[in-house]
DNA sequence: TATATTTGAAACTGAATGGTTTCATAATTA
DNA sequence: TAATTATGAAACCATTCAGTTTCAAATATA
């Protein structure tokens, strides 16, 4: 059971589930409509989404409503800049890596 | 076989593997020593990330180096741009989303 | 209070995943 | 040419994963 931020997003229904409560917080069966699966399978999902921190939930009487953490979110946003940094800087010359790799001449 | 992107950087290992050709590009066997798996396993994830294009690889005699496909690393990006306005756009009100959508008034 | 509704948990299942060992191929090097 | 090196592919295995069906608990409603 890894359960990290990035085996979460991994799932495509996961992925769904969050671009939908990052619009509204909803209910499991509010959520379930949007697929074909079982509600009993969202709730699945929403409970590996809640154990890595990217939503959370408020219960109001017998319903529960699951929204974004947002700031989880930023984690991803955070792994990605270490490339962002490459894509940015090195964009133009970064086709010859190999070759300089190898030879190590420069 | 699901394989795209985001099932490809679910896995530690891949995501070890990424960040350390981002900085060159580098032969299956220089990888594998950075792992305590066999040169085959780390075989079999460079054939995933190939398969949805995150890596691309170049033959030098009988070396292959891999590098990495920066264009395909945005497309994580793009998919995080529809939180980011979330997380910019909303910040400050984000917290009383559950109370505007549960009683729909305003 | 009896019934509906909303939800999560448990047990099970088939498919996918990540790893290993063994083998084949192609390119160097002795 | 023979041996070594770098690599990918195939077969196999244990574990994880996403889904289902069944059940229990808690809240709301008649």
């Amino acid at each position: 059971m890894r359960r990290d931020i990035f085996q979460a997003i991994a799932d495509p229904t996961r992925r769904t589930i969050i671009a939908l409560i990052a619009l509204q917080a909803m209910t499991p069966n509010a959520l379930a409509e949007h697929f074909d699966t079982t509600r009993q399978a969202i709730s699945k999902h929403l409970k590996i989404l809640t154990e890595c921190q990217l939503i959370s939930q408020q219960q109001a009487g017998r319903e529960i409503y699951y929204r974004l953490e947002v700031s989880k979110m930023k984690e991803i946003d955070s792994w990605l800049e270490q490339f962002r940094k490459i894509w940015e800087d090195r964009f133009n010359e970064l086709d010859n890596i190999l070759s300089t790799t190898k030879s190590d001449e420069k």
